[in-house]
DNA sequence: AGTAGAACCTGAGCGC
DNA sequence: TGCGCTCAGGTTCTAC
């Protein structure tokens, strides 16, 4: 579940059991995921109160309390699951009968009881998580977890190439006229390049593109002239209201996703294109059908008709 | 320089 | 039931 809207979900859920709360223990079950694991990962964790849980783009940011900061990325098949302290919730969900780890339980989290919080800040909920147990599954293992030293965070080699945040301040008409100038890419392509916006998945640009009325393979260069500066607009507002949306209806759920709380998120039932080729374009005005076609090797979902 | 395609992994779904 | 094929929310490296 990785585009911004499932990871902002992902971290509103983390931070009310993990903001303020302390790691009692860390169970590494592997050397690593995409990438290994930094040196003593568990041990350099244990002991740390967590101070602050962010977001950059599709990256998850829990800052500790010697400053030094946690920073996960989902991957195609990331995700946590929280238990609170009581025993096991939700039976089955991650363990079998014998109470072994699922296969693909490859981080465990365990909190310190509240009453070992002193230092709780004032928004922590100080009984929400009474030694909470918070796994991380993920089959495919294209997430990431690294722990940056202090001050590490800006020069981070996987955070200084982001551009600019899809719902900052900074993804302005200019940025795009100066971002989009000459370039050939297609527009889908273009949305995609982290290094350009940064959040954007496969499911929110087809959406997005669908709203702003334009066609995935026009060349993203198109939008940099002068001439149109109101498609750019749209584009921006459509991007923006479609991220909003969908982080509104708690991200959405795929196959079968949960977020951290057991909850799945429903936005999916407002997709627009993503996943309807061959169905009617939701435009009622419209009446042609929504077509599937690749592009760089992903699928693109898009209304021939209302796509210019 | 810029772009398609493969690669990294595992699981689900479909047709036969 | 089982096999083989395609596809999947992301990113990065290689080859034209």
């Amino acid at each position: 579940m990785p585009e911004l809207p499932e990871v902002e979900t992902v971290v509103r859920a983390l931070r009310g059991v993990m903001e303020g709360a302390r790691i009692a223990r860390v169970e590494v079950r592997r050397d690593g995921l995409r990438f290994p694991f930094p040196q003593r990962f568990g041990p350099r964790l244990e002991g740390r109160e967590i101070v602050r849980m962010t977001r950059r783009a599709k990256y998850i940011l829990a800052t500790l309390d010697d400053d030094a900061t946690l920073l996960v990325h989902l991957g195609m098949t990331g995700r946590f699951i929280v238990e609170a302290g009581e025993g096991f919730g939700a039976p089955g969900r991650h363990h079998n009968e014998e109470g072994t780890a699922f296969p693909h339980e490859h981080i465990v989290f365990h909190l310190a009881g509240s009453a070992a919080r002193p230092n709780a800040r004032p928004n922590a909920r100080p009984d929400a998580s009474p030694g909470a147990r918070i796994g991380y599954i993920d089959p495919r293992r294209f997430g990431i977890m690294d722990l940056v030293a202090p001050g590490g965070l800006a020069g981070h080699r996987l955070l200084a190439a982001l551009g600019v945040e899809a719902l900052g301040p900074d993804l302005t008409r200019a940025y795009l006229q100066g971002a989009f100038a000459g370039k050939r890419a297609p527009l889908k392509a273009a949305l995609l390049d982290q290094r350009i916006i940064a959040g954007l998945g496969n499911i929110y640009v087809c959406e997005a593109l669908h709203r702003a009325g334009l066609a995935p393979g026009r060349a993203a260069g198109t939008l940099a002239g002068a001439g149109a500066a109101k498609a750019l607009d749209r584009l921006i507002g459509a991007i923006v209201r479609t991220l909003n949306d969908a982080i509104a209806a708690g991200g959405s759920t795929l196959r079968d996703f949960a977020g951290p709380n057991g909850n799945s998120g429903y936005f999916q039932h407002d997709f627009r294109v993503y996943g309807r080729g061959g169905q009617p374009c939701p435009n009622l005005a419209c009446g042609d059908m929504i077509h599937r076609m690749a592009q760089s090797g992903r699928s693109t979902y898009f209304c021939p008709a209302c796509q210019k």
